[in-house]
DNA sequence: TTGTATGCGTTATCAA
DNA sequence: TTGATAACGCATACAA
């Protein structure tokens, strides 16, 4: 290969002295146009500026033999769009948003924009520099899965009129569109349940915080307690501080094993596959001693033993709705205010409760 | 920090109504310098170019002060760097790449990158459509996990001079530097431990490709084979094509039941979770009626009863050596001929064989 | 329907 | 040690 003299390829080192990047100018000299006639054509604006069927074919066809490509960074300099988003999520080796993530990209590539990603690891400090970098790098728009005390970050960015989605969670004040499920429609649906297969004792594990998803969470699960009269010491909420959960969560879950709880709710897939390691290790039986069920759907909720019953949430649809409200705000064609979008997802019934 | 009216963040709102973007024609204005002198000091060529201390003090001053952001687009432009990688692996949401993307995201962070995603679905044809995404976006680099028949695409990018690490798979004949596990090793070492365990009639499962990782995977299994001196009895390879290889292995697995093997090798991670599903759903008896290994580990072989054996691969060290790499070549420090790197995994002994 | 001129924000070259 | 000026490649307002 690297012998052969006529070969493109291999000449490049030689080729790229005498021949620099083809460049529309080039290609205007060469059909002795202006520049601009060629920039019009081949930015496909060529029918908007009236251009001549003629021309623009001759323009196109050299443009193809000389072998032209488009510098986007030139012209993203020019318009301001880069066609990247970027997109923060919690953790990109975490199951569900590597799911999200395959189809948000794969919404992102129907609309033709590439998507950066990075993980927030749920700390704002993180979630704020890397929205930064994001933004300094001139991301056509942000996909962002909000953490703990992230409200004055992104509503900074909003300010500075960053078009952006919040996707999974989100926070009411802000007038920012989100795409989220149904949280409490879900907590409701998963504690009816819970009581139709006549549970008695139910222990929620959720994360402390304010952020949308684990509130509702909660609030449906205390909502439903409260509709089915469930007595104080029928039901209990066991709240998760972000630093170390690990530990407390087996402290909570002991804890629950000896106050007799007869079924456990994992507040989120995490929490789940963490809590289910924990009482796997403690060799607890389940269902017979204890029900499980939990949030999210996961591989390990199939392939342990037994099945563990959980709240599926509808990833397809949130990835998608999150490109078409995203990329209508790029476009400028909505209003970002009001704009959100709320998915019932599905129960999975297996054999854990 | 909401309250303070000095605060740069408060107060963007009222600096961005009357004002621009700030550039560093701003900032030579402001200080009566000329912008080449604000240039250097901003973009830390400073000392290379001696401007004076005092100046260089002045700049960055005021350049805060009037809230100056570098606009990064221009940048690239004029240095032809991005400070993004490309990244293309076969699917994002396979925890193994979303694992691997992880630790990428990291490394590269530590260097300054950012870093763009998009997965193949092991297809040729997408592989090439990504990657030239990739490069027309002008990526400074990419790190990529080849599929079938995506050779000559990677030496045509190479031959463009794009910088390129491949990881996980390589191509021998490529002048491409790679970062892998030592399959060979890896399944050397697994087949040594289930004739150690006594296994007498082994079933190999690996996808039907030339890639290099599932080559050395069955050579190692062949050459362990060979060299324990196994009879062809007492060993066999069953290749899976890729379309439609959930249908194949299912007959796969019920010749494999017929045949009376006492062990199946999963070849990768995809085929050992869905392998394993099909085994559960048979409900085969593990480890009585059948032993099972497979490469990669995953939660699931954690959480499946019994929990799986598995060869881990030393995805950290891949993801640290491969910026090392990448970071080099694109910094012109290594001739990027036969670089590569090749790490030992580890086994995890479990219950399932 | 086509062409001209200018700017996007930087950096690099050269001269002072 | 600093400054003037020319690119980088494209798109667009305006003129012809």
């Amino acid at each position: 290969m690297a012998l052969s003299r006529s070969s493109s390829f291999t000449n490049d080192k030689i080729v790229n002295k005498s021949n620099k990047r083809i460049t529309i100018v080039d290609i205007a000299k060469e059909l002795a146009v202006s520049p601009s006639l060629v920039s019009m054509v081949l930015s496909g604006n060529g029918k908007k500026n009236r251009i001549s069927e003629k021309a623009s074919k001759r323009v196109t066809e050299t443009a193809k033999r000389m072998g032209y490509n488009p510098n986007l960074l030139a012209r993203a300099l020019r318009t301001g769009k880069t066609g990247v988003l970027g997109l923060i999520v919690a953790d990109i080796s975490n199951p569900f948003f590597a799911t999200l993530a395959r189809l948000i990209e794969n919404e992102a590539s129907r609309y033709g924009y590439g998507v950066m990603f990075a993980s927030s690891d749920e700390e704002a400090e993180k979630f704020n520099k890397i929205g930064n970098v994001f933004i300094t790098k001139q991301v056509d728009g942000l996909i962002i899965v909000p953490v703990k005390e992230s409200m004055e970050i992104i509503s900074e960015w909003h300010s500075r009129n960053i078009p952006i989605v919040s996707i999974d969670r989100y926070y009411e004040s802000l007038n920012i569109p989100y795409v989220v499920s149904d949280n409490f429609d879900a907590s409701y649906t998963m504690i009816k349940y819970l009581r139709k297969k006549g549970h008695n004792k139910i222990a929620f594990i959720v994360r402390n915080t304010n952020i949308s998803n684990f509130k509702e969470r909660e609030c449906g699960f205390l909502a439903c307690a409260n509709h089915l009269s469930l007595s104080s010491e029928q039901f209990h909420v066991f709240k998760l501080d972000n630093d170390n959960w690990k530990k407390e969560l087996q402290i909570i879950i002991d804890k629950i094993l000896t106050e007799g709880f007869d079924v456990i709710f994992f507040g989120q897939n995490m929490l789940g596959v963490e809590g289910l390691r924990i009482l796997n290790k403690l060799k607890i039986q389940i269902p017979d001693n204890l029900g499980v069920i939990s949030f999210d759907n996961s591989d390990v909720f199939e392939f342990n033993k037994p099945r563990i019953t959980c709240f599926e949430q509808p990833l397809k649809k949130l990835a998608e709705t999150t490109l078409v409200y995203l990329t209508n705000i790029i476009d400028d064609k909505i209003d970002d205010k009001q704009t959100y979008a709320k998915f019932k997802g599905r129960l999975i019934i297996r054999e854990s409760c």
